[in-house]
DNA sequence: ATCTTTGCAAACTTTTTGCACCAAT
DNA sequence: ATTGGTGCAAAAAGTTTGCAAAGAT
């Protein structure tokens, strides 16, 4: 994704720019999605941007968010990360890789060093001829508070 | 799970005084259930199990295999592993841990070395006071034949 | 005889799909 | 004017639950 999306606008004619150049269209349940993505740094499991694209525009339909988030992830704009406890978590993609884990208790989801896996990475291929995409699901754990108590 | 389970008699024995210790007991569907999962080195989904038990003993109702899942996994004979494309898949606990891959594309899933993420663990831990538990979530990626077409 | 577990059916949750209409290009 | 995308409602897929009856102890 190219341009440092400081302000939302950049992002949205940047990304209606790319949907264009593939015939395909710049519409309310994709700006909501991408408006929606862009201002949380947490990431959102499909009902949640159901909900508060829900809360920025009501018009939209729970299915065009659905559809919305499908073709913004064949874009290669939108990722998901599928997550152990409860689904799938959607977020903008990132210029730089980034890992997830994830609390099996609270559900919190941590954001990782993208280099982490390297090593396993390395180790897979050779070994198992495993082509390892360590951003696609979340680790699974304890986090803090939750090992703690 | 202590005597290896070289017959499956044996399997359901042990089990079955472990559940009598509790209090449980041991029925049709869980003598079923371990029946699959004993004989199926693969690991198997809800549904995969759900579809074999009812080859095995057509009486046995879907929402019962559900059920001793879930009893079989508190009592520690059976483990899941949580695969990003297609939700859960469930094995018999074994004496040493093992971790999962999973291939995005067919499906498959790997076993792998358990100290494979001893490592990342140790930085997880000192870095963010996360306690990975490195055989609840499958890693994802391109498994040898995918990766190659 | 007791009381756990079952079979069943129905409810529930989450995601997908067919279709007529709307709207971005 | 095209035709891709939407809203809607219904279907599909996967899992859970309440309850009376069955069965393990």
């Amino acid at each position: 994704v190219s341009p440092a999306p400081g302000r939302l606008t950049d992002l949205l004619d940047d990304v209606g720019g790319r949907l264009r150049a593939r015939g395909e269209r710049m519409t309310a349940p994709r700006r909501a999605v991408l408006t929606v993505l862009a201002r949380q740094e947490e990431h959102l499991g499909a009902e949640a941007v159901v909900e508060a694209v829900s809360a920025l525009d009501p018009a939209v339909h729970r299915a065009s968010v659905y559809r919305a988030l499908e073709a913004l992830s064949e874009l290669g704009v939108v990722q998901h990360v599928h997550v152990g406890h409860g689904g799938t978590a959607y977020h903008l993609t990132d210029p730089h890789v980034h890992l997830h884990a994830q609390c099996r208790r609270c559900a919190v989801i941590l954001d990782l060093e993208p280099g982490l896996l390297d090593g396993v990475a390395g180790t897979l291929l050779s070994a198992h001829a495993f082509v390892l995409e360590p951003g696609h699901v979340a680790l699974s754990g304890l986090c803090e508070r939750c090992s703690a108590s």
